[in-house]
DNA sequence: ATTCATCTATTTGTATACAAAGATGGCTCA
DNA sequence: TGAGCCATCTTTGTATACAAATAGATGAAT
């Protein structure tokens, strides 16, 4: 992936994710080159790297388009993320340091700590998502899985354009936040089934908010 | 995926899974283009694909080699798919028609019968395997997540590598048949978690069979 | 002889040109 | 008026040409 590519490949790829491009909105190589002004080369390579993380659908001689997903894509993804981010939390908590699990303890605590400030819930949700990203990144890090990293990488996509429009009740927020803690508690212990249970239960609940929000919006 | 690039695609594909790619080798875009008869295009489209697959490593400006894996990698492999082909079952299970059923005894008929055949191990094994991914893939395809199979099938790819170099000792072949028919009996019954432990263990075995071979190998 | 630098050759990355496949719109004919 | 077909226009797929980057080799200096 040389520079132009890698840079195209990133700029579509947040103009998604950020619902700039709107859902099944056709992507016309030749128009995001002339846009970005480049050739087709680039947006070429960097279309079907989106696809082939199921970002962008394209289909023979008639090009790509955004890909839409729904409900039920919504429940298998998170379905998946719940079996994977658990087994990553059993394969992590026998072998974290203590480095790493005081790692964890201050994200903990600088998200319960931003959970309090009386920020409008539009300021303070992208800083906790980032939070909340690199909490289950360091933990799927942990497991020491490369392979198991990259499959959940490429899940996790779509539920980032939930995130962006979606906001946690409270009472989701401090659950969340809970599950958080207890899952670094459980690693503490050394105790790997009681980590990824908490785990599998986190993201589940997770999955509920997301398709609870869905079907009121 | 236009016509050439697909095609190419597959060539190269098979070529690096029927070991006639050496591990690690390079994969120049000219050479591979001129030998095929084609421009460099369709072969770097291809090349990224299989790259995005997993099966070849493409570093910036250096060019793509064929990937090769290690015992980690084929640990970390097994150890995903016996947790997502056990999570296809737990899926499958409820969702099984009594025509989906007997698909499956029959493919298991067909199996046990190659077996028992004086037929070289050279000469059955390619059979077994290809009625193998049958049974495995339909099941995949019977728990409906199409976000599944598509995890699957990218971590399915190496191991396929070395089974054709593989040759099942007749224990381990005979115990693997048992399993499938274990598995389908679970399914009949309904019960889900039964079918869902033997397949965990039916992977988990392949493991220790396929790790224990590249040891002596 | 070894190491470092520079120059050259190979290979990848991007742009452009051309070919082929699809979509669109207008036209005819019923 | 409506359905079907042909022409045209748009867009994708492939080839080729050129630029940039890297690797390999040659040679000079210590």
């Amino acid at each position: 992936m040389a520079k132009i590519a890698s840079t195209v490949y990133e700029q579509i790829r947040t103009a998604i994710l950020s619902g700039e491009l709107s859902n099944s909105e056709r992507l016309v190589e030749e128009d995001l080159a002339v846009s970005l002004g480049i050739s087709r080369t680039p947006v070429r390579e960097a279309l079907r790297r989106l696809a082939a993380e199921g970002l962008v659908d394209v289909s023979p001689n008639r090009g790509a388009r955004v890909a839409e997903w729904d409900d039920h894509d919504l429940r298998e993804i998170f379905d998946l993320r719940s079996i994977l981010e658990s087994h990553a939390c059993e394969l992590a908590t026998p072998r974290a340091s203590a480095a790493e699990i005081e790692f964890l303890e201050n994200i903990c605590e600088e998200m319960e700590a931003l959970a309090k400030t009386d920020l409008s819930s539009e300021q303070r949700l992208p800083a906790l998502a980032a939070k909340n990203r690199i909490f289950h990144g360091k933990i799927i890090e942990m497991s020491n899985s490369s392979r198991l990293g990259l499959l959940i990488e490429t899940l996790i996509h779509v539920p980032i354009v939930m995130q962006t429009y979606k906001v946690y009740s409270p009472e989701a927020l401090e659950r969340s936040l809970r599950h958080h803690r207890e899952i670094v508690n459980a690693m503490k212990a050394g105790d790997e089934v009681w980590a990824a249970s908490v785990m599998r239960a986190h993201v589940l609940a997770a999955r509920e908010e997301v398709l609870g929000q869905s079907e009121t919006a």
